[in-house]
DNA sequence: CGACCCCTTGAGGCTTCTCAAAATCCGTGG
DNA sequence: CCACGGATTTTGAGAAGCCTCAAGGGGTCG
């Protein structure tokens, strides 16, 4: 079972528990900061009681689609995958999470999808019925949340074009610029992009089998546009032809 | 050209434009209510200088992927499809969007993909950054407006799934199961489902292209689990092999 | 009545999947 | 340090599903 210890109370809980949230939002008058500031100053005692730390193994499973929707969370650390399943198996990853990100919001009171570790991972929780009631006392927080969920959104669109639209080649493509992308971001190296995922997960993740994924990770490799030094490192050779990879024809 | 006129100063502005929005949401506790009914009446002259209504034809554009976000817009009737393309043509069409629903909302200033009416639609458009504004400093409004997001996110990671795993045949039972719970949703007779759409519309959204779509159709005609009275009228005839269709293997 | 658009049907090809086996990586233990 | 076993990745051959290209129907509107 995943470890589970309740924050020190002392500690700035807001700041802790959800970093990416509280960052300066544009939409955030001066008036609704303060609100959340003074919300946060009263109900920091009973909130830190709420928060707890948990961390997963690799593949261990925070949640299955369907399950009762208690809790919502924060990553501090690692990485994650969201996904639905079909009853005979059939897998589709619907995005990866890492530090950070934000999951298990919901209006309704059951997941629509399932949260499984790729790694390691360390993450805050908090009962989703308390956040929700401090969502609709503290406005910017919702500012913050609603700016996550526009950017979901488009990333969504963004894979419903991948997966209706391109081709096998111009997925891996396209899957390892976005991934380059995301690492640069969040501040680290862009280039020997790191995969904390299996073939597996990527097939699952891009609507391919893990044999069409070797397959093309090979073909780019003897094309010289990326270097496989481990299978969970691509060094990216000629970015600009892998640009060209990725919606070509 | 669409048109476009201003709304009568005198209506009640809120209620017209947005219907849906203004719906009673859960997360409204009656202090954020009150807030948001104050608002109303103060800027009430305000907005109604701000707010416009507009008409589009079939297969006309309202903006395109990329453009400058400049409004953000309402449906009051018909129909329109958001979509994604490709430099070479490819297209792909993330969701239909009806009576009720809105768009353009982009914390980007720009809109990240483009709109196209399919069958002549009304709409209420509105200055995108009055709306953020406006948004700022009515909590109920982006309690809705969340709600909404996150809903779509839910929408958006079945239409994964449907692309990224499931077969032909599949997607277009889904399809239909779809189209026909959605217009139950909306109060209109759910069984003759009308696809207000093209043959080549329902390919861009499913990931196929006209032909396999046609053939989908006529082979559930021929299993007599559909009818087709009309091209864009499908009468379900058996529901629950139409659903065993949605994911059998 | 004819032109146009959309939908349907058919034949063949290509991309990707399936099934199978070999190669590589990695942790464990001698 | 090296050998071993399991998991993962890579490679290969053949099959299947969907796409492409092409032609034929059906409805609507001028």
């Amino acid at each position: 079972m995943a470890e589970i210890h309740t924050l020190p109370r002392s500690a700035g809980v807001h700041a802790a528990v959800f970093p990416k949230l509280l960052d300066p939002c544009d939409t955030c008058t001066a008036r609704s900061l303060t609100i959340c500031a003074s919300l946060a100053a009263e109900d920091q005692a009973k909130m830190g009681a709420l928060v707890t730390t948990m961390s997963l193994q690799p593949r261990q499973i925070l949640f299955n689609e369907g399950d009762n929707a208690e809790y919502v969370y924060n990553i501090t650390s690692g990485s994650l995958s969201i996904a639905k399943s079909m009853s005979d198996g059939r897998r589709q990853i619907a995005g990866f999470l890492g530090a950070g990100d934000f999951l298990g919001f919901n209006t309704k009171s059951t997941y629509t999808v399932s949260a499984e570790a790729l790694i390691e991972t360390h993450l805050c929780r908090f009962p989703r019925l308390a956040f929700r009631k401090l969502l609709a006392e503290t406005p910017c927080l919702e500012h913050r949340l609603l700016a996550v969920a526009e950017s979901e959104i488009a990333a969504a669109q963004e894979q419903i074009l991948l997966l209706g639209r391109k081709t096998a080649m111009e997925r891996i493509a396209s899957f390892l610029l976005l991934q380059s992308a995301r690492m640069k971001a969040r501040g680290m190296a862009d280039n020997p992009v790191l995969l904390p995922m299996t073939r597996a997960e990527v097939g699952d993740y891009l609507g391919l089998t893990i044999e069409t994924v070797s397959r093309c990770f090979t073909k780019l490799r003897k094309l010289d546009v990326i270097g496989l030094p481990a299978p969970d490192r691509v060094l990216i050779k000629q970015a600009e032809r892998l640009k060209a990879l990725s919606e070509a024809a």
